[in-house]
DNA sequence: TTCTTTCTGAAATTAATCGTTCAGAATTTT
DNA sequence: AAAATTCTGAACGATTAATTTCAGAAAGAA
């Protein structure tokens, strides 16, 4: 790669400054790397301050910024900042161009680029296929205090189980994970009453147990919110309300983030909806959390 | 992404700079108003500079832009400049995304909307802040059957840590999944070596402890592949490969769903790269599972 | 360990930007 | 034409930005 620079700099017509960066990062100190990710992330606006607001967004000082643009060729920092403007001018001037930046210097192929096809596909057709009816409707069987809530999954949704289970927590008492482990269920299953509320993630390689502890759940007049996939788990026909997600990317794996991501959206409309009294819940956690010193203070 | 900066400067959405400009023309000075053609005429590049190139361009003087932009309602030079700042950010990070409906019958205002909107945007803007090489590094550290794994993560990363020791666990022995209870990490260190990996999940919120076993693993010559937020972890300086990813969404909540994705991606780059090793142990499992009669077969 | 080298940010230094003043020029009014 | 008004930019000061210096910290070598 050959750089012109003195006087007319020409700015070739395939060279970002981005590049540059990329290009050298390997001959960066640490600190310099922490710019260098800062600058490329929220690139090119992470580029338009002045040197200071850089060097604070970046977490580094500014003799760190000089340093870097030095390294990478530019006579200094205005220098430095005046390619990006010309770049800019390209760029907004061509307008479509390359819209669809995915990660940086790699080709279609390389798998993160694959799998963001895939998801965002998975998460339109997900999304498309949500009755938000539905939505609001398990938001509301949550949201009722009165009745306990059971989470379960399998052997790979546990996490996601888990997840829902965390944040439920905070929000609300009454709440219970149930092990994946189907020889523990009877237990759980002794307390569970009418209007109790029981949400099962169940993907391919559905687990018969679980197809078993939801007939309980139904005969005992419980609620049932499934998380499931496109090849529907037999629990389909009983349960109250279904989310049917998509999982397919290219893996031998199912993905699970479009799951994850109806499960945060679901999270936040119920806490949204009952913000009053998940507020005191919070504060308490926090004072929980600060007494026991498990946590510090966030620094920003 | 919608951030207001400084201040109160709320940025009404669809008056830009530009507007205005025209808009006051009528009242401007015969000077003022070359200065607002040259403005106008490049917008925005041409207001990208400083204050003493946007003069010359014009032709006009400095005192001339200062007096036009106050006319126009800013409060200075640099408030006119931190403006455009903004406009051009969302400009460029929201590139054409809006075009397609999401949830059927909802309106855009739905929380699955907005969810999708920023979850799209924090996937777009995390792998354009992955360097592929990087990628690769953190699949190669997790390749090395030499070494051992461990995963640790937070109150709420904990789901995702399990998630990716979960597939980990199938795909190569030497795994481990260390418990978010800090007073048991001394027993897990006793067997940390030079080489091993330590895999952190590390989102806002910083835990402390995480700092002190990412120290450790680092005095032990070990490698640290470390998952962490735009805040960056405390542990980010000393890791080998950082992920910074997105967790901004409209909730009370991070947003671990991007994070995800990239552990996915990560399982599926380290088990095709090592597919020959994978596929008997997948095979064990299959059996495994099948004569613990733990699952029944898929469906399809 | 101890020494050397490299790295980093606080502080000082230098350079520039931005805002203000004010006298002269241009325009309008009397 | 003279006076009043408005407009404009040169020049200065206040402010902020960019760079350099340097000492301590961190990493590496002997």
């Amino acid at each position: 790669m050959l750089k012109i620079r003195k006087g007319e700099r020409a700015l070739s017509t395939d060279t970002t400054v981005q590049d540059t960066i990329r290009a050298s990062f390997e001959r960066l100190t640490p600190s310099e790397r922490q710019l260098a990710q800062a600058l490329t992330s929220h690139y090119p606006m992470s580029a338009l301050g002045s040197i200071t607001t850089i060097a604070q967004q970046a977490g580094v000082s500014t003799p760190t910024v000089v340093r870097m643009v030095r390294k990478l060729g530019f006579k200094g920092f205005p220098d430095f900042q005046a390619r990006i403007h010309e770049e800019l001018e390209t760029t907004l001037s061509t307008p479509i161009a390359k819209h669809d930046r995915w990660a940086n210097d790699a080709p279609d192929a390389h798998i993160l680029n694959r799998f963001a096809e895939a998801t965002i596909a998975n998460l339109r057709e997900t999304l498309s296929g949500i009755r938000t009816s539905d939505f609001d409707h398990a938001r509301d069987l949550l949201k009722d205090l009165r009745n306990h809530v059971y989470i379960v999954g399998g052997r790979i949704t546990k996490s996601v189980a888990e997840y829902l289970f965390t944040h439920c927590q905070v929000i609300r008492p009454n709440v219970t994970l149930i092990a994946p482990t189907p020889s523990t269920w009877p237990h759980y299953a002794l307390n569970m009453k009418a209007g109790d509320v029981l949400v099962i993630f169940d993907i391919r390689r559905y687990e018969r147990e679980i197809e078993t502890l939801n007939r309980i759940a139904a005969e005992r007049g419980m609620h049932t919110i499934l998380f499931t996939d496109r090849w529907k788990s037999p629990v389909t026909k009983t349960a109250t309300v279904v989310f049917r997600v998509e999982t397919e990317v290219p893996s031998a794996w199912d993905s699970s983030v479009v799951m994850l991501f109806v499960v945060e959206a679901l999270i936040e409309a119920l806490q949204s909806s009952a913000w009053k009294t998940t507020r005191d819940r919070m504060k308490d956690l926090e004072g929980l959390l600060e007494t026991s010193q498990l946590f510090r203070k966030p620094r920003v």
